[in-house]
DNA sequence: CGTTCTATTAATAGATCTATTAAATTGATT
DNA sequence: AATCAATTTAATAGATCTATTAATAGAACG
């Protein structure tokens, strides 16, 4: 917060408003504070992005996006399937490794105000459904030559979405909670996402 | 909340407040509206509760007991131990199915407040070690007879953790969501339950 | 130099929230 | 019926929060 002087405000707001909904979500987080943490007016905060609601709009989308990338773009190569997921599978767990704050804020969210999804609802189905299906035909082709069991391929994005989530939600409140230090956390992480990924393989076999 | 007449209202009250907490958290939760629910003045919640936050504590504890009792007093029988591991799961389930919003409320409240967990944390230490060094030493065992690949206890519950929580943390959210009827949801319910038992059994082997 | 425009601040209205206090009500007991 | 404790309410203090408005400071420009 020092050498942003060039940094416009509005900026400056608007990370400041994000550093804060990450930590103690929309209802936690005041104006007032956003604009203490920003450096500059409660008011400008309203002049800018109007209403609250309407600058935590502005960075959930974002965020949301940002969540769920990894189910988008990742398959343009033509590798075998199996390095296909593992590829998800990590470049997923790394995503959130580097906003792990991020299903905090995305579930805490969408649990208490659900509607918050709605314009968005539409759009991701379209952009997801095409890289959803191609990744189906890849898996029942295996299913078919008898490498892995039936399954479908929610349920298999929801078995990594489990895992990969899970370890980040509880993990924060682990790190706090037993003051783990840093290296021994990363250890656990580490640790975690080669079993994630062993888990995941493993739930493919009959 | 008709024939509760009988029912006192410090009791009432706690319900109330049990029910909206669940619903949107600590912080979005405000006497008023507990008083409301509950069909009393404001003044009684305090009355009896004294402040919000005791109030929130007297349900959180609970909750938190609720939520992680199956991994306390499963065993106590001499099953196989891949029945065990079944039952755990299940009945991990089955509780979480049966208060869906708990796992909301305590991820949310620990994420934004960890050190309310504080005054349960060495208490539930002491009552899950010795459950969990049991279970251990029969994982271990099974480990040595080469059924299993080397595992630790803390790898498997976190897996069986992530697995029955986030279906129902995303699930509330999906549900909303695609409008899903009650009918379908309580099928993708009963699928995903059968198919954590399975990724996790075979997530023990080789 | 005065005007105009943008960014920013100070001040505040208006709502709401927690907690307290004092008064009213109820219901049991003498 | 009078008394007393427990319950419940009305009223409100005091804090805080969002949003708006009016005032100000400084850059840009004719």
């Amino acid at each position: 917060m020092e050498n942003d002087d060039i940094k416009n405000m509005e900026q400056s707001i608007l990370e400041a408003a994000e550093k804060l909904f990450l930590d103690k979500g929309f209802s936690m987080t005041s104006t007032t504070e956003i604009a203490r943490e920003a450096g500059c007016n409660q008011a400008l905060v309203h002049y800018y992005y109007r209403t609250k609601d309407k600058l935590f709009e502005a960075i959930f989308e974002r965020k949301f996006r940002k969540f769920v990338e990894p189910f988008l773009n990742t398959i343009q190569s033509d590798l075998p399937f199996e390095k296909h997921l593992i590829y998800l599978i990590e470049s997923h767990f790394d995503l959130i490794k580097e906003n792990p704050k991020v299903p905090f804020l995305l579930f805490n969210e969408l649990w208490i105000n659900p509607s918050r999804l709605e314009p968005l609802r539409m759009k991701l189905a379209l952009e997801h459904q095409a890289y959803f299906e191609k990744l189906d035909k890849e898996l029942q082709k295996e299913i078919k030559k008898g490498n892995y069991r039936n399954i479908s391929i929610i349920d298999l994005m929801m078995t990594i979405f489990s895992l990969n989530v899970t370890l980040f939600l509880a993990g924060q409140i682990l790190q706090e909670m037993t003051k783990m230090d840093e290296d021994t956390y990363n250890a656990f992480l580490l640790h975690r996402k080669k079993e994630n990924v062993l888990i995941v393989l493993n739930s493919l076999q009959a």
